[in-house]
DNA sequence: ATTTTTTGAGTAAACGTTTACGCAATTAAT
DNA sequence: ATTAATTGCGTAAACGTTTACTCAAAAAAT
């Protein structure tokens, strides 16, 4: 049997609730018990049984984090970001990871709400009606990182509209008229009706009507990036391509070597992400890079806001950071 | 104010036990309000309070997950293979990150540790002492995954010494005769030293006396394959290297490629690990690829079972994986 | 028709913590 | 020296579930 507040107390000659009281810093006490009580407790090997305290506090510092398991290798670094700032402020992450399949995201998610939580953080993830549903039928705050989902809950995520600005001026400034995105055509999520749209609008700022047939691939895969290069060819009938995610990018990198078109010489690449991946590639990922652990601070500090409204859209920073893979076609 | 069992009861007209016996479904009840039950739980939104079921059961199904920040991307694997295995049979996995600093690390066990735990799994962890003394001091089960921590806490992992007999076997029949193994030469995780006893001792199998110089690089880090190219030269004293992680194998190619070395004309390379990171390099890696999804599942019917000894050791599969980066040179 | 067994469901205690309330003892203010 | 305020701590209830015990009613066995 695990040691409790009360066999400390015993011991300490004295009721439960003064050790409640110390342990927790809460109400009064005399310094003199309070050393004693936690000079015991450090003794006697004991932990809080979280689930009683629980159980009898109202207000829930635990904070839900929904992770696909669909490898994204950024998942981490909002995770590490949302951990120290959660660390900080007193607030305890619990972590799930669901799958795609919606049966069992549903199972996840219910296994999640059945923690008392004071929020629900969903990463990256597209969540599915049901699921959405179940969510907000249940009393927890919701948020989304890394991912727009307009009016209905908050989300934190980079200006998806700005960022497509930022990637093409810097394309249109070294040279580069004909451009291409790699792997944001779903029709589905805003994150890709968002750069599609800017990346859109930043073509005709620069006076360039856009080829519709430019913007292909739609899974956030490394197989699109390779199936982008398939598709249109050698030579490719645009200098510059955008990769929608590191993975996408590197694909094109990888295609375009099997294909013989030359990197940047021949193909300009502007990779999404700009995750440790991108320094690991031949030539190094030229990437507007997004503020992950930023995200994932912000997330937390966000979700302490008592009155957080679903219209609440935060955006965190870009950095274009130059690669080898852009070449200056002037 | 959430739904509680009695909310349920109150409408169904019968008691809390009685709800309590159909939504666990344990003990008697009769189907007709079992199904009233169902429904009206279904309806009102009721969502179990875990906290209060932990408490008032003696026996945890809560298996609580290690993971460490530093990104080792096959963690996910691991735990994509736990939790399908968890969901199955009825546990629930806690995931914590816990980063280098070690006093981070042992605020996060302990509280991981408030919640009442079945056991506490480690992925591929070298824990630090004094946290390991906390979890040992706890009264749970402990398990390291991926890594091996003999005769002190049963482990899953592939069994390394036997791994570096299959590739230096596999590297021996395609003509190699000078091997490196880079990245496993730290003095202290079991894993490295279970790698070198077996690099060094399969060399002697085929006749060969190792050339100490030859095992290098202590970090698993892409800068550590990058260094060993650096650091041996053009041209290399050894026909092939052996990189002890996905990350330093990739470090290898492209600081051969940088230094000129073609792989894997100049230089063959097999790399341990074989995630989904070896299938985007070029060439594409060779690869001893350990079986993480066997290693999550075995983590948890390994810890259903009662009587689980210290010194248990149970070993996953390997599978050499030809890719490209391997010449015979017979 | 009686006895035995089974079934469905209620009662109440228990899990470990927190906290409102109260009270005596101490300290401060007059 | 009296009154007022403060301090330290105990009592007891509460949080939501589970479960060992009951017991009446229904079903089965005699």
């Amino acid at each position: 049997m695990a040691i409790t507040i009360k066999d400390i107390a015993n011991k300490a000659g004295i009721s439960a609730a003064s050790v409640s009281r110390i342990l927790t810093n809460r109400g009064r006490f005399s310094e003199a018990t309070a050393q004693r009580v936690r000079q015991l407790a450090h003794e006697m090997g004991y932990y809080k049984n979280q689930s009683a305290a629980d159980l009898s506090q109202k207000e829930s510092r635990v904070i839900g984090v929904l992770v696909p398991t669909t490898h994204t290798n950024f998942a981490d670094e909002i995770i590490k970001g949302m951990q120290t700032k959660a660390f900080e402020l007193g607030y305890e992450l619990l972590i799930a990871f669901v799958e795609t399949d919606s049966q069992q995201q549903i199972k996840t998610v219910k296994s999640l709400l059945s923690r008392q939580l004071l929020a629900v953080v969903m990463l990256a993830i597209d969540i599915e009606d049901p699921v959405f549903e179940v969510l907000t039928k249940a009393d927890v705050r919701l948020l989304s990182v890394s991912n727009q989902l307009n009016n209905v809950i908050p989300s934190i995520s980079s200006d998806n509209y700005a960022m497509m600005h930022t990637i093409v001026d810097y394309l249109y400034n070294q040279g580069h008229r004909k451009m291409a995105l790699i792997g944001a055509s779903n029709p589905d999520p805003i994150v890709a009706i968002l750069r599609r749209k800017g990346f859109i609008d930043a073509l005709l700022d620069h006076g360039i009507t856009y080829n519709p047939d430019f913007i292909w691939g739609v899974e956030n895969a490394y197989q699109t990036g390779l199936d982008a290069i398939k598709k249109f060819g050698n030579p490719l009938p645009f200098t510059a391509a955008i990769g929608s995610a590191d993975i996408i990018s590197i694909g094109l990198l990888n295609g375009a070597k099997d294909a013989g078109i030359a990197v940047p010489d021949d193909l300009s690449i502007v990779t999404i992400d700009g995750t440790e991946l991108t320094q690991i590639t031949r030539p190094i990922l030229t990437a507007a890079q997004q503020n992950f652990a930023q995200m994932g601070e912000l997330a937390i500090t966000t979700l302490a806001d008592q009155n957080l409204s679903p219209h609440t859209i935060i955006f965190t920073d870009i950095t274009l950071k130059p690669g080898d893979t852009v070449a200056n076609i002037n």
